[in-house]
DNA sequence: TTGACTCTCCAAAACGTTTCGGAACAAATT
DNA sequence: AATTTGTTCCGAAACGTTTTGGAGAGTCAA
């Protein structure tokens, strides 16, 4: 134990000689850095981090609180990033600190928590949503933060994210090109951003189209609400040939509503979704989706927090990543 | 900030005094600590974590080491596991530092910094192996630690896992039951503890039935190694009628394996699996699986590692908890 | 010779808490 | 009256690090 000061009566040094020959200062002399740094290597020395963050001030860990919503958010591209993160922290000799509460009181508690107790040095935001008390919470506060995903707040922040509005224009874009005039959008919960954003991108091809942009029908994120939803377009007499849903959860319970009416997805109508998750290779017809590279994601929210952290700003505010369109046989596509 | 002296000298008291009264100590008069805990309520007050840290020795953290293997570890489940374990944490004031590694030396690496550095005060094992060294490290640096899942060792320790054995007995027997007498076992990689256990589930069932136990076949936990290896069973001149799956994933590429040999699942080959994940349900034909709580498991890791970190040692060393069956047509039973 | 400057090193303070070992006083016991 | 016991409080040390503000010795210039 005590390890700093073993080290110093060990080479014969004071205390402060050791820490400064470890920080690199440039007041200690060359050939004693060295023989301190050989020292310390040789025997593992770390600093305590619980010494080093009561008198530095900050604690270099970061803080991810997850929004545990009642109808869950089993998201298990969110593991990838999780561990993307922890990688790229750790490189950094930070931690990652992980809270779990609902959104609502649960969470604004757990935030004014980190931000009281300075338990952390910033935060990383998911599941952004469109009103977001956490991004206010955390401005205010001054404290360092970077979003996954955008909000709408006229205050600049930081964020990455997927660019669900061109990847939904693209998709529908395409669709209409193949002939489809009645597609409609299985949307996500209006509140969070991306389920507006996608929505946008959809609505907007129907609209340079001059094709009918009233299909759009919102739902929860699971199959089941998805199921609920195409059932009910898929009950009318004009029904649409096409069904854009936000997320691949949805487009699996949509694919299944359709094969309920007796119709052939891909011929009768084409399905598509968005996250290719596992299962989206796997139902029968393989559902056309798109993918946004979590690796890239990951590596650019640690990096913006480390540009924040350093410089107090990043290099570039905002980072939308283009998403990968994935064709198969739910729009008729080569599989 | 410096609040316990603030507090202190807003109050007319000593530190000492104050922080005494804050803990419960009885060797403050009743009526002073009511004044304190009034007051320190007032202004919100929480101990300075790092200083905290630094004079007790312990850091009032659990860390969780993510196995981050090549071929990936996408378990949604596994989100669900830190929403239960952060919640139950927090609850006792206690943090959860996520880290991300790769089995072997990164691995090793990791724990050992937890250990040397103190960073944590115990930790959780995620995805136990039969021979991990991760137990073997922690038990001899004398560090509490509970296992999710179980490992092949003489030493005792602490875990929670499902009844995977009994489960894959169960569904064994009931497939037997139906007449089914070529069943074969879909086996996870056998470095993984569960994987065996469901082996030897199917296989003593299989032995106590005097049926064929040589149709096991190993892949990785994916639904495309799944689906070459039921594909190779399925060639066989004398191929089996049941496809018991030691994963969801596994049985899913399977399920796509029967079908492409234009056999019908349910009827000519039943399917059955295990984690029911959400893709399970929207299968076609849906997929028998089995279920384990994960909110118990969670909740149940959380307390032993408090018994363990309070008493030294838990109530129980090992928790076993019961599957729940699910039957759905891929076995033909009503969805 | 003196003063200024450089180079290396270090003693001591500080971060905010917990806790050891009393102190001061009143009440009870001998 | 003297001693013990009990109650309530507090000063000061400690946890291991970083950092401030020099100290001492040697070098160079005036």
């Amino acid at each position: 134990m005590t390890s700093l000061r073993s080290l110093a009566s060990d080479l014969g040094l004071s205390i402060t000689t050791v820490s400064r020959a470890l920080d690199g200062y440039g007041d200690v002399a060359i050939e004693t850095r060295e023989r301190v740094k050989k020292a310390a290597a040789a025997i593992g020395y770390r600093p305590n981090s619980a010494a080093r963050r009561l008198r530095k001030g900050f604690s270099e860990t970061i803080a991810l609180v997850m929004p545990t919503e009642p109808g869950r958010f089993y998201e298990p591209v969110f593991v990838e990033l999780l561990a993307v993160l922890g990688e790229r922290l750790a490189a950094r000799h930070y931690d990652l600190m992980l809270l779990a509460a609902r959104p609502g009181a649960e969470e604004q508690a757990a935030y004014r928590r980190i931000i009281k107790d300075r338990r952390a040095d910033a935060c990383i935001i998911v599941r952004t949503r469109r009103h977001d008390e956490r991004v206010a919470l955390l401005q205010e506060a001054d404290i360092p933060f970077v979003c996954h995903g955008r909000t709408e707040t006229q205050v600049p922040y930081s964020f990455v994210d997927g660019d669900g509005e061109a990847g939904f224009r693209e998709i529908t874009n395409r669709l209409i090109g193949r002939g489809h005039t009645r597609i409609a959008h299985l949307a996500a919960p209006d509140r969070l951003t991306f389920a507006e954003l996608r929505a946008r991108g959809w609505h907007l091809s129907m609209r340079t189209a001059n094709l009918a942009d009233d299909l759009k029908r919102s739902c929860l994120a699971t199959e089941e609400s998805g199921e609920i939803a195409a059932a009910g377009l898929l009950a009318s007499s004009d029904r649409p040939t096409a069904l854009v849903c936000a997320t691949d959860r949805i487009a699996i319970g949509a694919v299944r509503a359709v094969q309920a009416s007796g119709l052939v997805v891909g011929r009768d109508v084409v399905v598509t979704g968005h996250d290719n998750i596992h299962a989206a290779r796997y139902t029968n017809p393989a559902l056309t989706t798109m993918e946004l590279d979590v690796r890239n994601v990951g590596e650019c929210l640690a990096d913006k927090l480390f540009e924040l952290l350093d410089a107090g700003e990043p290099k570039q505010r905002g980072t939308v990543f283009p998403l990968r369109q994935i064709l198969r046989a739910s729009t008729g596509e080569a599989t």
